[in-house]
DNA sequence: AAAACAATTGAATACTTGCTCAAGTGTTCA
DNA sequence: TGAACACTTGAGCAAGTATTCAATTGTTTT
């Protein structure tokens, strides 16, 4: 794809364009905040964060929760986690989860208010 | 998939997890809710709905902007209005396009915040 | 009317992803 | 030690998706 000829057209106000363009966040910035949402963008996944808003569980509770397999929300905490979401901490033969910090329950309050409105 | 075989193991602390399903949304809800996110997660929608948020731009100007084709941007746009997030305006041969309202300009804002703490 | 520009659309493709299945690890308890 | 339970992990598959390409629509201008 070259610049000339699809990526700049006539009416193509470059001054506004580049204002806006120094006001954009970086390259990495975008895809930080990308990776966030898309974490919250599954079904399971925001169930699953939901559920640990109200208490601590473990994967086979949130299994029968959410009826599903233990295998699939597994894998989905281990995305949870690997993205700061969600902690764990072992007690025998369990593992439970919790939210990491107060700003996913912050971040899920928010939006089901902007939501309902 | 059997309930009593996946779903349901010995450790399962049967009245804590029936609490939490008593203050669960329901599944459409959830369902809606993940769509908001889903559309906030990726790159290029989320870079139109940042630059959207500093100034109104067509096609030709985003594409310019984040150094794209125009038909990559328009498909994403379209993604974009039927969920509600944009807002489309003709002005002779150009389309302009803008947020809907102030709840994506403060879900940003609110993210971003949280991602540099 | 025709040419030029802006934008949209549909089909095709390459890529991503959520789940299942099967095999594995870690812990407890008989 | 070995059986049972809780959990994790990797491979594989089916479904979804972001982009490209080519064709089309809508608008302006000559």
């Amino acid at each position: 794809m070259t610049e000339m000829e699809t990526c700049k057209s006539e009416s193509v106000d470059e001054a506004k364009v580049a204002e806006v363009a120094g006001k954009m966040l970086d390259r990495d910035a975008f895809y930080r905040l990308a990776e966030m949402f898309k974490a919250l963008g599954d079904g399971t996944r925001i169930r699953i964060l939901y559920a640990l808003s109200e208490e601590e569980l473990c994967p086979c509770e949130l299994a029968f929760l959410l009826d599903m397999s233990m295998s699939a929300i597994s894998h989905q905490l281990r995305t949870l986690r690997s993205l700061g979401f969600v902690r764990d901490r072992r007690e025998g033969k369990n593992v439970y989860y919790s939210l990491y910090d107060e700003h996913v329950r912050e971040l899920l309050k928010t939006t089901v208010e902007h939501m309902n409105e």
